[in-house]
DNA sequence: TAGGTGATCTTG
DNA sequence: AAGATCACCTAT
């Protein structure tokens, strides 16, 4: 099942980070079916949050899909070559999001593969956010893309206990000061398929 | 551990 | 209009 938009929709972008954990993301993209497990996540608070780009309420052309309605896409361009994988969430005009950072491949190995450049499976394949992206064929095009079309949702699963995740402090966020502080990280425990321990 | 890469945002 | 910055990845 296609998870709800009420999922999506809720205020507590921190338990929504959590329970992404375990799910699988599913795109359909280029003609080719890939899924894969949701192991590593991050979450960002469009209100108090300085790491987030939307902090204090801030509204470019960029951070503008952020203010949507949750259930939707925000793809961006980071160091000019990785395009990261974020859900939005939260109702309309609060720009939450979750940062999708690793998964663990489950199905469409073989073009996830060719997308990357890879002749072998290995974490590498899908552990970091531009690479996920890139395995999963995500790309600025799906920026703002509804999550429960034909092209790109997420399954429900059941989340890990709270025993089975890391909480721990975000990757790359050091200009946030404080916030940069926040353990708003969450990963499996013992799972290979993550980013950086 | 350093360099590539380009959109975005801020400053002047 | 220009320059700093950036939620990263790869290879030495």
């Amino acid at each position: 099942m296609k998870l709800p938009l009420d999922f999506y929709q809720r205020d507590e972008v921190c338990t929504i980070a959590r329970e992404l954990l375990g799910k699988i993301l599913v795109t359909h993209l280029e003609e080719e079916t890939c899924k894969a497990i949701i192991t590593e996540t991050e979450a960002y608070n469009g209100r108090t949050d300085k790491a987030c780009h939307a902090f204090g309420g801030l509204r470019t052309k960029r951070t503008e899909v952020m203010y949507a309605a949750g259930g939707v896409a925000y793809v961006y361009l980071c160091y000019g070559i990785h395009q990261l994988f974020n859900v939005v969430t939260n109702k309309e005009g609060f720009a939450d999001a979750v940062l999708i950072r690793a998964c663990e491949p489950l199905e469409g190995v073989q073009t996830m593969l060719r997308r990357r450049g890879l002749q072998t499976m290995n974490k590498r394949l899908t552990s970091g956010p531009g690479s996920l992206s890139k395995a999963m064929g995500i790309s600025l095009a799906q920026n703002g893309a509804n999550l429960r079309s034909e092209s790109t949702w997420i399954e429900d699963r059941p989340s890990p206990p709270k025993d089975e995740i890391v909480e721990t402090t975000r990757i790359g966020v050091d200009y946030a000061g404080d916030d940069a502080l926040l353990p708003w990280r969450y990963y499996m425990k013992n799972n290979i398929w993550i980013s950086k321990n």
